[in-house]
DNA sequence: CACAAACCTTACAACAGTTGTAAGTGGTGT
DNA sequence: ACACCACTTACAACTGTTGTAAGGTTTGTG
C-alpha cells in the first residue's frame, strides 16, 4: 500500500486530510513533533510527503529544498500562503504540487494521486543532485550523458549514494557487495572502485568517489 | 533545446504562450490547424504540450486521454473552465498539470518547468497502457513485476512498442535490429521472438505478441 | 627522508550471459 | 495432403564481467 506522510501543525486540518487519504486506500499518517522533520520523513520511506510550509522551526522551503537534493519521493506544497511567490519559490525548490489552503479533498486526492502515479516509474531511482541511478539497471545519468554499470560497480555506486553525504566503511561495502565482511580480497574492492571512477570519468564525472584514508569512500558532487 | 507545443485557439493568448516561452529559452511553437491534433503532436516529438480543452473539433479530454495511452511526454491543460470537476476530469484522464486562464506568466513558466525536470529521467521511457520500458537498459516493468530483457529482445520489444497499435512486418524488424533486410536467415528472428515470449511470459505477460501470418507481429495490450 | 601502510592500476584468465546457426516440430490455409 | 510459415530447443562462438595477481603510487609518521 501506498504512505503518505502529513506535515501540518494544524491539528484539526492534518486529521482531516488523513482522513482523506485513509478513506481512499492510502495509508497515511501525520507527524505530531516538528523536530527532525527531515530525519522523520525519510526514516518513513513515503510513496509522497504533504508539507505544510508554515512550521515551527526550521521553514517548510528549507525543509523541501534539503529533502529534494535527494530525491525520492514527491511532495505536495499545501499551504495557506497564497501568492504567486509563494508558489514560485515552492516550484523552484523542487515541490511537486502547490496547493492552498482551504482546498477541496477530491481536488488534494486527484493532485496527490498524480504524483504517485508519475513517481511510480521513478520509484526504482536514486538521485544526489544532477545525478541519478537506476538501482535496477544501473544506468547512471548525469545530465544528458549516460552510462549503464556492470553488476559490482553500480552496487557499489549504489551504496555511495544512498549514504550520501556520509562516508562508507569498506567493511559496509564488503558487506553489501559481496555478502559478507571477510575472506574477501581487500584488493577486488579497489579494483571495483577503479573501475567506476574511470566509468564515472567517461561521462564527465572525474573526481566523484574520495577516498577518506583508513575511512573508506565518499561521494562529493558538490561543484555538479 | 526543449521544444514545447501549445494546443490553442484563441489565437492572441496562443502568441502570448509562446512568447512567454520563447523569452524563457525554449523552442515553443504552436498548432495552427486543428485538424488532426493527435497526428501533428506526436510528430513533432514535443517535451511538453500545452493544451486547451475547448478546441474546434475533438475533445481536449478525448485527445488528452488517447495521447497518454502512450505516455511520451507530459500535458498541462491551460483552460477557462475552471469548476473543481473540470480539473478531476483532466487529471483522471491524465493529464500531468491544470491551470485555468487567465494564468500568470510565471506560475505557467513554473508548473512548465516543473513538469520538464520531472520527465528528464523518463525521457528514455516507452510506455504502453500498464507496460513500460527503459531502451537504455530494454527493464521492461509491468505493474509491480520488472525484466531486464538482452539486446536483441529489446529492440524488437522496443519496436512493437513504438508502432502499437499497428502490425510490424518482419522486414521492419530485421532493418531494426540488424541493420538490414536482407542477408539475414529468417529463422533468427522467430529464434528471438521466441525468447522474447518466454521473458514476457515469466512477468505474466503471455500472449502479448501475436503474430499475424504473412504480415509480421502486433503487440496485444487491451486485456491488461 | 625513509619506511610502512593504505591505496591505485593494469593485465589476464575463468566465467556467465547473449547471440546466431542448425535441425526438427507444429500449425494453417488452400 | 501439401506447402508454407511459424515455433522451439540445443549448441557453440562470442562478449562483457569478475576476481586474482603483481606491481606502482601516495600518504602519514618517526
Amino acid at each position: 500500500m501506498r504512505r503518505i506522510v502529513i506535515v501540518e501543525d494544524d491539528i484539526y486540518l492534518r486529521e482531516e486530510v488523513i482522513h482523506t487519504f485513509q478513506r481512499a486506500g492510502y495509508d497515511a499518517e501525520g507527524l505530531v513533533s516538528f523536530e527532525n522533520v527531515e530525519e522523520q520523513l525519510t526514516a518513513r520511506h513515503p510513496n509522497l510527503a504533504i508539507l505544510d510550509v508554515n512550521l515551527p522551526g526550521k521553514s517548510g522551503y528549507e525543509l523541501c529544498k534539503s529533502l529534494k537534493i535527494r530525491d525520492s519521493f514527491p511532495i505536495l506544497i499545501l499551504t495557506a500562503r497564497d501568492t504567486l511567490s509563494d508558489e514560485l519559490m515552492a516550484l523552484g525548490l523542487g515541490a511537486d504540487d502547490f496547493l492552498t489552503k482551504p482546498c477541496h479533498p477530491d481536488r488534494l486526492l486527484a493532485r496527490a494521486e498524480r504524483l504517485l502515479q508519475t513517481y511510480d516509474k521513478l520509484r526504482s531511482i536514486l538521485q544526489i543532485g544532477p545525478l541519478s541511478l537506476d538501482t535496477d539497471t544501473y544506468k547512471l545519468v548525469c545530465v544528458d550523458r549516460i552510462r549503464i554499470l556492470a553488476e559490482t560497480e553500480g552496487k557499489i555506486m549504489k551504496l555511495l549514494m544512498e549514504r550520501y553525504p556520509d562516508t562508507v566503511s569498506k567493511g559496509e561495502l564488503f558487506s553489501a557487495v559481496w555478502g559478507t565482511e571477510e575472506f574477501v580480497d581487500e584488493n577486488i574492492l579497489q579494483v571495483n572502485v577503479s573501475r567506476l571512477r574511470k566509468n564515472l570519468d567517461g561521462i564527465g564525472l572525474g573526481d566523484v568517489i574520495r577516498n577518506i584514508r583508513g575511512k573508506g569512500y565518499i561521494l562529493e558532487v558538490d561543484n555538479l
